[in-house]
RNA sequence: AGAGAGGUGUCCGAGUGGUUUAAGGAGCACGCUUGGAAAGCGUGUAUACGGCAACGUAUCGGGGGUUCGAAUCCCUUCCUCUCUUCCA
C-alpha cells in the first residue's frame, strides 16, 4: 500500500510512475489527498470537542465526591450537548477513512528506477542467460508423455479425487518431488536462510497483508465456513509472521525460506499452456523470504536473484533471466525478475522462479517496522522468491535429462534422490 | 465438540465505575557514585493520528454497547489454559 504522506510529496512522480504501471486512474492521486486533507480537519474538530467532554467529565467525577449535585447535573447536560455533535463527526470521520482505505488499496506499487517500459511480456528485458542446451533423442517427448510412460504422475486419478489441476504422484514421481523439497530448502539454509514450515492456510488480514485480497480475492481458494484462504504460496504465512512487529535494527536482515504447496484457482486459464504440469490449482514451491533495512533492498535483491542462479546452474538446466517491464508485474512488486528454464522437448520457455522487492509496499500494509538506531520507527523492505517452483522444474528436468532408455538426474539431485538416474 | 478459568506496557503483576494521569517489581538506557565493576541513588523507557510546538485524541486481545465517565459492567468474536470428549 503506498503511503499517503508519499503520494502528498511526489504528486506528479507518483503519476509518472503510475503509468509505467499502466494504472488507469491517475487522479485517483488527487482524490486521496483530498480524502486525506478531510480527514485530518474532521479529527481535529473531533479530538477539540472530545478533550471538552473528557475534562468535563473528569470534573463532574470531583463535583459528585464533594457532594456537589446540582452542579454535576448541570455539567452533565453540557457534555449532553457536546456528545450531540459528536456523533455526526463520528460517522463522517469513520466514512472518510473507509473512503480512503479503499481508494489507497487501489494503488499497485509504483515501479522502481529500472523498471523497463512495456505494457506485454514480448516488452521484457533480457539481462542475462546461461545453461547448456541437451541434445535429446530424436523421439523426444514432452513430459505429459513421458510421466504417463514411466507412470510418475497420474492426473486423471488426481481429478477423480478433487478435479483438473490436482496431479497425483506416483512412486518415483513422489519421492522425486520430495527429493526436490529437501534438496532446495538445504540449498537454501546453508545460504543463511532459516526455514520454517507454515500454515496453509491463512485467515484475512494476513491475506490481506501481502495484497492477496482485495487485489486477487477470486484467485484464492477460499474455505467460507471458517473464513480462511488456502494459501497460493508460503510468502503469505511467511511474511505475516512480521506482521505488526517492531523489530530491532540489529534483527536485519531477516531471511527466511519455507516449502509449502500453493493453491492457485487459476481462473480464466486454458489451451496448450496448461498441459500437463505446466500450470496445476496444487503445487509445490520453496520460497524464500527477506525482511531487509530499506537503504538494503536493492542490493539485497541482486542478491537472491544471484541465489536462485546458482540453483539454476546445479541442476544444469538452460535458463533465461528477464527484468519484467511496468506492464506485466505483479500488483505488489516494485522490481520483479522473472526466471524460466528451456523445456527442449516442448521448444519453450517456463517461467520457474520470480524474485521480487516489494519494498513497503506489504510492510506498510502490515505494519512491520524496525527501531532505527536514532529510535526512529520505520517500515522495513520484504523481497521474496521462488527457490524453486517443483512442477516446471520437475518437467524441465524429466524433458532435458531423457534419454533412450529412460531419464537421467542432474548430479546435484543424485545423493537425494538416491541414485543416478530417475528412471 | 461440551464445561470452566483467563487475556493488562519489553516481561511479571495490581487494579470490579470517578486524582489510574494504568500501582508495584523486573529488565533495558542514560546520569551520579567508583581505580574499574557490582550495589545504591536519580532520570527515562509503547504505538498511531492531528499539531511548528505546548499539547490533544485513540489504544488494557479484536469489534460493538451501557454511562457525564469503562481496564473495570453488558453483548459478540478471536486466542490461551484446565477438565471431559474425539483424533494423527
Amino acid at each position: 500500500m503506498l503511503q499517503v504522506s508519499f503520494l502528498r510529496q511526489n504528486r506528479d512522480l507518483a503519476k509518472k510512475k503510475l503509468a509505467i504501471k499502466h494504472f488507469a486512474q491517475p487522479d485517483l492521486v488527487d482524490t486521496v489527498i483530498d480524502l486525506d486533507d478531510e480527514r485530518k480537519q474532521l479529527q481535529a474538530s473531533f479530538d477539540e470537542t472530545q478533550a471538552k467532554v473528557n475534562s468535563a467529565s473528569k470534573e463532574i467525577g470531583a463535583m459528585m465526591a464533594k457532594g456537589d449535585k446540582e452542579k454535576a447535573e448541570a455539567t452533565k447536560t453540557a457534555v449532553g450537548e457536546w456528545k450531540k455533535q459528536l456523533e455526526p463527526l463520528k460517522e463522517k470521520m469513520a466514512q472518510v477513512e473507509i473512503d480512503l482505505q479503499n481508494a489507497l488499496v487501489q494503488f499497485p506499487n509504483l515501479p522502481h528506477d529500472l523498471v523497463p517500459l512495456g505494457k506485454s511480456p514480448e516488452e521484457n528485458v533480457l539481462v542475462r542467460e546461461g545453461g547448456v542446451l541437451p541434445k535429446l533423442p530424436a523421439d523426444a517427448e514432452a513430459h505429459w508423455d513421458l510421466i504417463k510412460k514411466y507412470n510418475l504422475v497420474d492426473f486423471e486419478t488426481g481429478a477423480k479425487i478433487t478435479g483438473s489441476g490436482f496431479p497425483l504422484y506416483i512412486g518415483k514421481g513422489a519421492k522425486f518431488q520430495r527429493a526436490l523439497v529437501q534438496y532446495f530448502l538445504d540449498f537454501n539454509t546453508a545460504a543463511g536462510y532459516t526455514e520454517y514450515l507454515p500454515p496453509f492456510m491463512v485467515n484475512a488480514a494476513s491475506a490481506f497483508a501481502t495484497g492477496q485480497l482485495p487485489d486477487k480475492e477470486g484467485q484464492m481458494y477460499h474455505a467460507t465456513e471458517d473464513d480462511f484462504y488456502l494459501i497460493p504460496t508460503a510468502e503469505v504465512p511467511v511474511t505475516n509472521i512480521f506482521r505488526d512487529v517492531v523489530l530491532k535494527e540489529t534483527d536485519l536482515p531477516l531471511q527466511m525460506t519455507a516449502y509449502s504447496p500453493c493453491f492457485r484457482r487459476e481462473a480464466g486459464s486454458f489451451g496448450k499452456e496448461v498441459r500437463g504440469l505446466n500450470r496445476v490449482h496444487q503445487f509445490e514451491k520453496v520460497e524464500i523470504i527477506q525482511i531487509v533495512h530499506p537503504d538494503k533492498s536493492d542490493e539485497v535483491l541482486n542478491e537472491m536473484v544471484a541465489h536462485v542462479e546458482k540453483l539454476l546452474v546445479s541442476l544444469g538446466l538452460p535458463y533465461r533471466i528477464l527484468r519484467l517491464c511496468g506492464g506485466d508485474m505483479g500488483f505488489a512488486s516494485a522490481i520483479t525478475y522473472d526466471f524460466e528454464v528451456y523445456s527442449a522437448a516442448q521448444e519453450r520457455w517456463l517461467e520457474v522462479s520470480s524474485v521480487s522487492n516489494f519494498e513497503s509496499y506489504q510492510t506498510y500494509r502490515m505494519k512491520c517496522r524496525f527501531k532505527d538506531a536514532a529510535g526512529k520507527i520505520q517500515f522495513a523492505h520484504s523481497l521474496n522468491g521462488s527457490s524453486l517452483a517443483l512442477p516446471r522444474i520437475f518437467a524441465a528436468i524429466v524433458e532435458n535429462y531423457q534419454t533412450e532408455v529412460g531419464i537421467a538426474l542432474p548430479k546435484a539431485l543424485q545423493p537425494y534422490f538416491g541414485t543416478e538416474n530417475l528412471i
